[in-house]
DNA sequence: CCTTGCGATGAATCCATAT
DNA sequence: GATATGGATTCATCGCAAG
């Protein structure tokens, strides 16, 4: 079973599998950021949040976007909390999010029982400039391990900082990470295990696991993004296994 | 008034300063973290929480490492207040953290009335590594204005990361900033304005705001530190006051 | 002056042992 | 059983001396 995607609510979905299936939790989840009040973070879509005005690229929007403040913390809280009961003890957490979700994504993440261990950067250097002030050119990584980190069975050695700009060219989906720094990340998960990812949009922490050898379960709400991730992840898959591997084990159909 | 030096506890140092004295904060103030149990955190000196074991520089210890999470809190709000009705409307506040306070950092700031507008970071390439996860080679700045951005009055552009080792030679502070740094943060002080740094250690902030022509108050608790931070400044004045100087920085020292 | 090699260090962290 | 103490760890980077 090298992946299997599953469209539909990631709590659903995830009652749905049983404990400890995973090594290793990767995600992105909607930042419900991006406004300086309730009612601009609520009422807008992701597209008009987050894509400049004028911008003409057509991506598809994205649902997930209307939750305040303490709603949001309490909806990662209940997702963060089942994707625990899935790992297996020493397990990570990866959840990316930006600099107004920190202190909430940490606290969702102590809350749904992982021990918290750190943050990471990923550092997009094209961002937009800011006039009087430091430019918010980053976006970070909340991590933490379910109970003591088992370094013992993947003795890596992973950087604090990542430096890459957001995907250009051939760009599926509004807030679509760089596989270069997926591809560090899923370093991780101990070899021949699997990551978890119950917001994969266009699938990209999917992609770099495939890409490293590694096992992937996907969550995708929006059928648009599911479908993408499906046909991104089947050409990974197809790179990265030879002829002899066909038949082995085919994606699991959801 | 180039700059102002007091040698004592902040909050009362800061009570007896007139309001609106200043154009701009920066300080570094003492982290209270550095262990995963309150014990570790609160009952430890500095040296014994964040120097090596082995390591044979001698550098003093400093106070104010002792408080847990919730206090540590109230600290820092209570200190940010007073710094708040110290500054012009529009000022910038700039506050140096680890990861672990980052939450309780945003939380003291806005609390005492300033704005959040982002976090930056500070990128330290010669962090320790961390086995089977990612290294935690960076601290944060977190930062604010009191009310709207006066972006008019200082037009800068400044990045929002940074990278640059801590001082090793001639280091005189256990968690001394490097003079790289904080010579960029100083520009976002409108020109000819006031810096203040009410933890101000062994004055970095300040000689990097006298190389950049700015005024400077520092205060800082430990006699041991404040009398360090004196003579660094005055080396600093007499360096880019002299008679051949012409406005460019000073030597590149620790 | 530039290159190479060696040794020391890090706003730590982990684990075993002692109290 | 919870807490305190001590020693080992790990590598990119930096300072310094030698070549």
């Amino acid at each position: 079973m090298p992946f299997s995607l599953h469209q539909g609510d990631a709590l659903m979905v995830m009652a749905t599998l049983p404990d400890q299936a995973v090594d290793c939790v990767i995600t992105d989840p909607p930042y419900n950021s991006g406004g300086r009040t309730t009612t601009e973070r609520t009422s807008r879509t992701a597209r008009a949040k987050y894509v400049s005005g004028g911008v003409r690229h057509h991506l598809a929007d994205f649902d997930g976007e209307n939750k305040d403040q303490h709603s949001y913390g309490y909806w990662l809280t209940l997702n963060l909390t089942e994707a625990y009961r899935l790992s297996k003890p020493g397990s990570p957490a990866l959840i990316f999010t930006d600099w107004r979700q920190v202190s909430t994504t940490a606290d969702a993440l102590q809350a749904a029982g992982w021990t918290w261990q750190g943050i990471a950067t990923w550092h997009k250097p094209a961002a937009r400039p800011r006039k009087g002030g430091l430019r918010q050119d980053s976006e970070y990584i909340v991590w933490g391990t379910k109970g003591r980190i088992a370094a013992s069975q993947n003795p890596v050695y992973l950087p604090g900082l990542y430096s890459a700009s957001q995907p250009r060219k051939d760009r599926q989906h509004i807030t679509q990470k760089p596989l270069a720094v997926m591809r560090q990340l899923v370093r991780i998960c101990p070899p021949g295990g699997t990551v978890l990812d119950f917001c994969c949009g266009s699938g990209s922490t999917g992609v770099a696991a495939l890409q490293q050898g590694l096992d992937f379960i996907g969550i995708e709400m929006s059928p648009h993004y599911a479908g993408i991730a499906r046909s991104r992840l089947e050409t990974a898959l197809n790179q990265t296994t030879g002829p002899d591997d066909l038949g082995l084990a085919g994606p699991e159909e959801q």
